[in-house]
DNA sequence: CGTATGCTCAAACGATCGTTTGAACCGGCC
DNA sequence: GGCCGGTTCAAACGATCGTTTGAGCATACG
């Protein structure tokens, strides 16, 4: 069904994480069996419990390889306002969506945020924990940035918002580099007007009265 | 793994449609398992085959069944505001939004909400398909409205905010029934305050300047 | 009563899953 | 050369998957 090895470059692992991305964001963790990815990683089936363990601990490692640098990224960003007394609520969620769109400069990048759009949909407890232990302290930090810059919302409407804000975002995010640009659109371009859309809608929906 | 029955009341037919709605919210489309699916309804293995023909049909069943009457009340509700001169952007949501929630109302409605946000989530090709044409008239419908109310905005800028909307209500109404609730606040006052907070939320979203 | 019909049941089918095994291969080092 | 840790390989393991089968049961109708 797959026809020929997509991946032949790179080392054995590298090449199994590529497939990973790609075969996870199509057909989701149980829907991937590790024949299909092998085949099209061009490596050998027994390679990935070999380099992984398991099949669990890929999927886990698809997630880490991106995650650090992404959070990393926005940690990064979000230092050079948070505390600021002439931060506005922009510069926040730039801090928040500028990293993710430039990961999805790449195809595979693009191709992780879909991944990462089905673990949020996925309510699976183990993933989520995963997660939480590992990247929790990123988005604690950005709600206590939101809750400085937007002080007149109680906690509890705060997360509200947060939390409808975040499913808007990550369902958007998902999406980008996957559609078709028009040809006389830069790269750069489109990806500076889709974080001024994604801004724009995020500042509306946490700071409307 | 699974202990006992879930269901043993009703129909053979609609016991599987039930314990289906709770275990592909919980493990998903392929993780849920024939085996486990039929023993949680109570019912021989055979039974699935023998009333829906296959699997898929039955997860499309499961979709048909809830769908069917949520779509209906979304017209029937659009219908009682849309074109009318004084009508609001909020008149317009509460359409919309209010009959997803009032579908919550009981376990298995809330359920549901969950795998239809598995489903969105998952850009599945033939789920997409079958919901595209069995339901997209309704969602034209709205979009049509949501133009008539906003025609400041382009057609691609509309489209990018329905598109965000859409995204955190699924997020938000997959999560709705299934957190806790104080003691002292009734069924009913929780779901209005929580239509409130997903149309003000919306409108914030779509109607930016 | 006999038979037809709709449904349920235990059992089995072939396919595919994640994982394990043990031999083969490979570079560098004594 | 001889050996050795790291890696790849084909093959097989047991488990589980969706589906099919054919007998068995119940109810209704002549």
């Amino acid at each position: 069904m797959d026809g020929f090895p997509v991946n032949s470059s790179g080392s054995t692992k590298e090449r199994i994480l590529g497939a990973a991305e790609l075969l996870f964001a199509q057909r989701g963790f149980d829907g991937a069996s590790l024949r299909q990815l092998t085949a099209a990683a061009g490596v050998n089936l027994a390679a990935v419990n070999y380099h992984f363990g398991s099949k669990e601990k890929l999927v886990e490692e698809v997630f880490r390889r991106r995650l650090d640098a992404l959070n990393e990224s926005r940690l990064v960003a979000l230092a050079k306002v948070a505390g600021a007394p002439d931060t506005t609520l922009e510069d926040v969620l730039e801090a928040y969506i500028r990293p993710a769109l430039e990961l999805s400069h790449d195809n595979s990048g693009a191709l992780f945020m879909r991944v990462l759009a089905r673990a949020f949909a996925e309510h699976d407890d183990s993933l989520r924990q995963f997660l939480s232990t590992n990247y929790g302290h990123v988005m604690r930090q950005f709600t206590a940035e939101f809750a400085r810059l937007l002080p007149q919302l109680s906690k509890p409407e705060l997360y509200w918002r947060i939390d409808l804000v975040t499913g808007a975002l990550t369902h958007a995010m998902s999406g980008f580099g996957m559609i078709q640009r028009k040809g006389d659109v830069s790269e750069h371009a489109h990806r500076e007007q889709t974080v001024q859309h994604l801004v724009r809608f995020a500042v509306a929906g946490l700071s409307h009265p």
